[in-house]
DNA sequence: TCCTATCGCGCG
DNA sequence: AAAGCGCGCGATAGGA
């Protein structure tokens, strides 16, 4: 049974739905200062939630102490319905684009990027785009003040709504934009939106696939909204003393710190420029070091450590503790950690892959260098997990081939490493090759050792190769490919075919029929690398589901004992503090880790078989218990 | 002055 | 163009 939550008024209405899609009974509508105690106490009936974006209601239930197992996002849940070759001839998919499709991800509350968001310039005698007064919430500031909808909300309110065109190139950020006509955040309906998702659902090709992703997807914008509500411990002191430690100390505003500025001096002295020579600035930095003959055709760092040149050393300290400097310096401790949490934002479902994305804080690229700042709280500690050679297992498992699964098994309960796994079967030489080489197939590698290596690892491994090779063809053919779980591609782009067509003009030149080609095979290497990618990303957010769940059912310290420091209702338990790609942190008393790690453990096994039933591979994990998370080596 | 493009590098 | 995938971010340059 589900239960819809949407704003009526200035209350709150709650609906039961069945899980074949049928209304259930009449709406309640509760005030919102109650909703909180109304969830807490439906909880017991193991009801799942279904609402508009889990950033407009989850966050305020937190604040309030309350914790909910299941839900289901219905714009995550549209997106993936939307685009899967698995409901295409759904009513859903068939139907023209809805105020669905429009729906930007709403970001966590109380964070820089929501306050951005709620401090647009407005100009004097302009209306307020929302009445604070009037949707406050006792304890719901952030949804409050930046992100519920009313019902007259059009465009350029707070429901931002993406712009993009769509996908011309791989690579850009998962977006459903279209440029015809609003349709106006009114016609927002969840209750109705959930009765069309589970009939598509039902409907669609492979229910039962799409099911769990969507309920793991789901889950998935419960845990981000969770580490966001808990943060990671992050100790303010020691992240300065690592500053100041390669710094020097914190310059005045507009200052270099000391540390680059006697490297500025060096890095001018060795090529006899002038005092005036800024070294940020990549073009005149380069134009003097040509002057001075350095022989440097870019600035890249591997580019400059083939030089030899009194100003490389100087140059490639400065480019590394510049980048401390303004990556994670002073300014991004005082905006992302200042009260020793670094609370993330994560964008649930924000890479077409399924991957997470993150906004603000760089929360995915956080620097191994800072990661010492990253301490459990008095009496607490860390279990960090991270799956070791996903992507590879991933692939072996989705083209069911059992050599190569075999290759990556645990024999009598060894960790194993793939890649190690591999040279013992004698279909390459070295781990360094087995690496490179399948990391060529999964990317698409032509050059170079994963070039030479790629016919051995498909005289091994054909089935698996040819998984890849074959998502490479769909992709330049321009079709959809689609993961284990029914995530699919998008399509390319209008320009895409436009030059595909050109090149078949008669009179195309040879550029135009290279750019097509060049263009062909690059759409071929983003479909190829998306279905392993993608699978990986559901395995992940499979484990992580069943994580924050086996941890709640772990329980609580003794009543007796010392709360942590983190807010209920994670006070006492162990909870999840970050998670990057393949990669998790939980942070738990300390008389919970073993029991922690096992769990973890377990949640691995568990992905594995939700994804790949009882096909035999592993997904062995390296765990570390450990008090700071730079102790964990990955 | 604002906006976008480019470079380069952090992470997986 | 390192060698192929997916991202976010900050600084500077350059166009409008």
């Amino acid at each position: 049974m589900h239960t819809v939550v949407s704003a009526e008024g200035s209350g709150i209405g709650l609906r039961s739905v069945s899980d074949s899609g049928a209304p259930a009974g009449e709406q309640r509508v509760v005030e919102a200062s109650g909703l909180a105690r109304e969830v807490a106490a439906d909880e017991a009936t193991h009801v799942r939630w279904a609402w508009d974006d889990t950033n407009n209601w989850y966050p305020a239930l937190l604040a309030d102490g309350v914790r909910v197992d299941r839900a289901h996002d219905l714009r995550l849940a549209h997106a993936v319905l939307r685009a899967s070759v698995l409901s295409a001839r759904t009513a859903l998919a068939e139907a023209g684009l809805t105020a669905w499709d429009r729906l930007a991800p709403v970001p966590p509350p109380g964070g820089p990027t929501a306050a951005a968001l709620v401090r647009p310039d407005r100009h004097p005698g302009s209306e307020p785009l929302f009445d604070l007064g009037e949707v406050a919430a006792p304890t719901t500031s952030g949804r409050a003040a930046g992100n519920r909808r009313r019902p007259d909300a059009g465009p350029g309110s707070e429901r931002r709504t993406d712009e993009s065109d769509g996908y011309d190139q791989p690579g850009g950020r998962h977006d459903h934009g279209r440029d015809d006509e609003y349709l106006g955040a009114g016609d927002l309906d969840p209750a109705a939106e959930l009765t069309a998702q589970l009939l598509a659902i039902k409907d669609s090709t492979g229910p039962g696939r799409l099911r769990l992703l969507l309920a793991a997807e789901s889950a998935g914008a419960l845990a981000a909204a969770e580490m966001h509500h808990a943060g990671l411990p992050w100790r303010g002191d020691i992240h300065d003393q690592i500053l100041t430690d390669a710094l020097g100390p914190r310059p005045r505003p507009g200052a270099r710190p000391a540390k680059l500025e006697d490297l500025a001096h060096r890095i001018r002295a060795a090529i006899d420029a002038p005092p005036t020579l800024n070294p940020d600035s990549h073009p005149d930095l380069l134009r003097a070091m040509e002057y001075a003959g350095v022989g440097a055709r870019s600035l890249r760092k591997w580019e400059l450590e083939k030089l030899d040149h009194p100003v490389i050393a100087p140059l490639l300290e400065y480019k590394g503790l510049y980048r401390l400097y303004t990556a994670n310096g002073w300014n991004w401790l005082d905006t992302w950690a200042p009260d020793g949490r670094f609370r993330m934002e994560y964008v649930v479902g924000g890479v077409v892959t399924g991957r997470w994305a993150s906004t603000g804080g760089g929360a995915l690229q956080l620097p191994h260098n800072v990661r010492r700042a990253v301490v459990a709280d008095p009496g607490w500690t860390f279990v960090v997990a991270d799956a070791a050679q996903l992507e590879p297992r991933v692939l072996a498992a989705l083209a069911r081939d059992e050599r190569m699964a075999a290759a990556g098994r645990s024999k009598d309960g060894a960790n194993t490493d793939m890649y190690a796994g591999i040279v013992a079967t004698g279909a390459v030489d070295s781990r360094e090759h087995a690496k490179v080489g399948m990391l060529g197939a999964m990317y698409g590698g032509t050059t170079g050792v994963s070039a030479q290596v790629l016919p051995r690892l498909a005289r091994a491994f054909p089935q698996a190769i040819d998984l890849v090779e074959r998502a490479a063809r769909a992709g330049e053919r321009g079709e959809k490919v689609t993961t284990r779980l029914g995530r699919s591609s998008p399509l390319p782009g209008e320009s895409w075919a436009a030059t595909q067509g050109s090149a078949f003009d008669e009179d195309a030149g040879a550029d135009v029929q290279s750019r097509a080609r060049s263009q062909t095979r690059s759409w071929g290497r983003f479909t190829r690398n998306f279905v392993v990618q993608g699978t990986a990303a559901e395995w992940a957010l499979c484990w992580i589901a069943s994580i924050r769940r086996r941890l709640w059912a772990l329980g609580e310290i003794d009543t007796g004992s010392t709360p942590g420091l983190a807010p209920a209702p994670f006070d006492r338990r162990p909870h999840l503090v970050f998670f990057l790609h393949d990669e998790v942190v939980v942070h738990a008393p300390a008389a919970f880790a073993e029991a922690v790690a096992q769990e973890v453990r377990a949640a691995a096994e568990e992905a594995g078989r939700l994804l790949f039933g009882d096909f035999p591979v592993d997904f062995p994990l390296s765990v570390a218990v450990t008090e700071s998370y730079a102790d964990a080596k990955d």
